[in-house]
DNA sequence: GTGAAAGCGCTAACAG
DNA sequence: CTGTTAGCGCTTTCAC
C-alpha cells in the first residue's frame, strides 16, 4: 500500500496525496476529502522511513537512562512516552546499566535513527556530553552541563528541606549517604546539604559512595552505624530502603534510633513499613517537560539561550523521621 | 556522510562499500580493509532508514506492555533490550496503561516501523491478536493464543507449587485474589489453583477481580478478611504487597493470622518486611527468549508449528507463609 | 490547485 | 570480485 496506490484510486497524482498529509490546507477541500477517504479506506499509512529519507526527520526520539530496574526511571519513561505520542513521536529506550563507558557509543549508534535525544541522568563527562550534543540534538534530564538545554530538579533546595525538617526535629549530627561518584545529581546534593547543614550549625558526615541500589543501601549500614549520626539523608530511595532494611536486621529501630530520608519518592517507598520519608521529585512531569523542550529545540535549531528548567521537589514526611533518641546509645550498650 | 563519499574516498563503487557492510566475505580482503578503514576514518554509518526502504527490514522491534510502573515489566524490558542489541536491533517500547482498547491501534501504528513485535501480557481478545499478527510478525510473551509463537510460563505448575506449600503447612481453606478480568495469565492461574486445591482437598475461595497494583491489593483486604481463609495466593506481587500492607494496618499479623503468596518475584518483594513468599517467574530470561523466538520467526517466515515455549516458575519461600493459626478466630473476637 | 520529475541513501540484480 | 543501473516510498521544486 503506497502513496501511488492511493493516488490512482483517488484519481490524483502522488504529489497531491502527499500534500494531503503534510500540508492539507493547500489542497482543495473536495480533493482532500476524497483522497483522505480513499486513504482510510485502503488503510494507507505513510512510510516514515521513506519520508525520513527525504525530510531528514525520523519521527523518533531516543531516551538513554542508567537503569530501568530503579523504579524512578520507568516513571520518567511513562511521562516521556505519553508526551512524545501526543506529537506522533515514537521513543527508543536504551538502558545503559549504569555503565558510563557505553553511553557515548549508544548515543552515536542511535543518532541516525532519531531526531533528537533525551539523556536522563547521564554519567558521561562534560566533554562527552558536548560531543553527544554534536551528534544529535540533545536535551539533558536531571543534569545540567555546558549550556545544553536541560530540565532538572532543585537538588539544593531539596536538601535544604530535608535539613530543615531534621533540624526542626532536633537532630544536630546528620549523615549523607552518597550514590555513584559519577552522578551529577549526587554532587549537587552533597553541595546542597553541606550548605544547609552549615546554616543550621549541624555536623554533616559524608558516608562513602554506594551503588544507587537496594544492595548499595545495605552496604552502607555499617558506615552509618559507625558514624554516630542520629539521622541520614540518602542519595536516593533505593539506597534509603536498603539501609532501612539492613538496619532493621541489626536490631536498629527506625525512626527511634535513626531517622532516614530518601530522594525520589518511588512507589515502593510508600509500600514499606515504616514508610519512607522522602523528597518527592516530579518524575512523569520532568519527562514530559523534557519532551516539550526537545521538540522546541527541534523546531528552532540553533536558537540562543537554550532553556534550563528547574522543577521543585517537595518533602513528603512519612514514618522514617522522628526526633533523635537521647537514650539510644545507652540502649544499644545495655 | 553517505556511502558515495566513502566510495570515492576509497576509490571504489558504492556497491562495493555496501557489500563491505552487508556481505563482507564476498569482497576481496584488501579492498574490504581499505574501505572499512576509510569508513571508520570518516565515521560513516549506514543510514538504516535508507537501507530499510529497499530491504524492507527496519532493524527495529516493537514491544507492547501493559504498565511500566509494575516492576515486573522493566525487568522484561531489560532482558529484551539486551538480547535485541546483541543482534543490532533497536527496540520501541510502548506502554498501554492497561488499556486493552488502545493495544491494537498501537500495534498498527508501529507496524510499519518494526520488523516484528513482542506483545507482552496483551489484554486483547484472540481475534484482535490474530489481526495484530497479520499486520506484523508477532511473538506473544506471557500469553498463548491461536497457534501464535509464544513464550510463556508454567502458570498451572506455579499454582501447584503454591498449593503444595500451603498444604504442607496445614492450610485447608485458601483464597485466590484475582487480577484483571482480561488477563490470560490470570485465567490460567485460577484454573491451575482450582485443580491443585481439589487434588489436596483444599477449599478454594476466589476473591474478586482487582487492579494488578498495590492499590488493588489494598482494596482486596476486606474481601480476604470476610472469606475466612487462612492463606491466600494473589494474582501478582503488587496485589500481594498491597494486601499485606492493608492487613497490617488493620492489625492482622502476617504470617501468623494469614499466609500470603505472590507471583512474579519483583524486587520489592524482597525489600519489605515480612518479605513476600512468591513464585519467581523468569523475567529477563523470558524477555531474551522472546527476542530469540522473534528473530527466528523473522528468519523463517511462514514456518510451520511456531514454537510455544514454556518457562518454569519456582517457589521462593520468604516470610509471609506459616502454618495456620488455630487460635486466630478466638483472638480476633477476644 | 495540481502534476511531472528528480532524488533522499541505500541495496540488488545484472553484467563484465 | 567489482561496477553499472534501477528503484524502494516519499517529498519537493518547478511548471502548468
Amino acid at each position: 500500500m503506497t502513496i501511488r496506490d492511493v493516488a490512482s484510486a483517488a484519481g490524483v497524482s502522488p504529489s497531491t496525496v502527499s500534500r494531503c498529509f503534510t500540508q492539507p490546507e493547500i489542497v482543495e477541500a473536495a480533493t482532500r476529502e476524497r483522497v483522505l477517504r480513499m486513504a482510510t479506506h485502503l488503510d494507507y499509512r505513510p512510510n516514515r522511513a521513506a519520508r525520513g529519507l527525504i525530510t531528514g526527520r525520523t519521527g523518533n526520539i531516543g531516551l538513554l537512562l542508567p537503569d530501568l530496574a530503579n523504579p524512578f526511571f520507568p516513571s520518567i519513561v511513562k511521562g516521556i512516552q505519553h508526551q512524545a505520542h501526543l506529537s506522533e513521536y515514537q521513543v527508543f529506550v536504551v538502558d545503559t546499566d549504569e555503565d558510563p563507558a557505553v553511553e557515548l557509543g549508544l548515543v552515536r549508534s542511535l543518532a541516525k535513527q532519531v531526531d533528537g535525544m533525551i539523556l536522563c541522568s547521564p554519567r558521561m563527562r562534560p566533554a562527552e556530553l558536548a560531543e553527544a550534543a554534536t551528534v544529535s540534538p540533545t536535551v539533558l534530564l536531571h543534569r545540567r552541563a555546558g549550556g545544553l538545554p536541560s530540565v532538572g530538579i532543585g537538588n539544593a533546595d531539596a536538601m535544604r528541606q530535608a535539613i530543615d525538617h531534621l533540624a526542626a526535629l532536633g537532630h544536630d549530627r546528620v549523615g549523607f549517604v552518597s550514590g555513584p561518584r559519577r552522578s551529577w545529581s549526587g554532587r549537587q546534593r552533597v553541595a546542597g546539604i553541606r550548605k544547609a547543614a552549615a546554616a543550621h550549625g549541624i555536623t554533616l558526615e559524608e558516608i562513602g559512595h554506594f551503588a544507587p541500589t537496594f544492595e548499595g543501601g545495605s552496604a552502607a549500614a555499617q558506615g552509618v552505624l559507625l558514624s554516630g549520626v542520629t539521622a541520614v539523608v540518602a542519595y536516593n530511595d533505593l539506597i534509603a530502603l536498603g539501609l532501612l532494611n539492613a538496619l532493621r536486621d541489626r536490631g536498629v529501630d527506625v525512626p527511634r534510633d535513626l531517622s532516614i530520608i530518601g530522594v525520589d519518592d518511588i512507589s515502593v517507598s510508600a509500600m514499606v513499613r515504616p514508610a519512607l520519608t522522602t523528597l518527592s521529585v516530579p518524575k512523569e512531569e520532568s519527562g514530559r517537560e523534557a519532551v516539550d523542550l526537545l521538540l522546541q529545540v527541534l523546531a528552532h535549531p540553533g536558537a540562543r539561550n537554550p532553556p534550563a528548567e528547574t522543577l521543585p521537589c517537595r518533602l513528603t514526611v512519612r514514618q522514617t523521621t522522628a526526633p533523635p533518641n537521647q537514650r539510644a546509645a545507652t540502649r544499644t550498650t545495655a
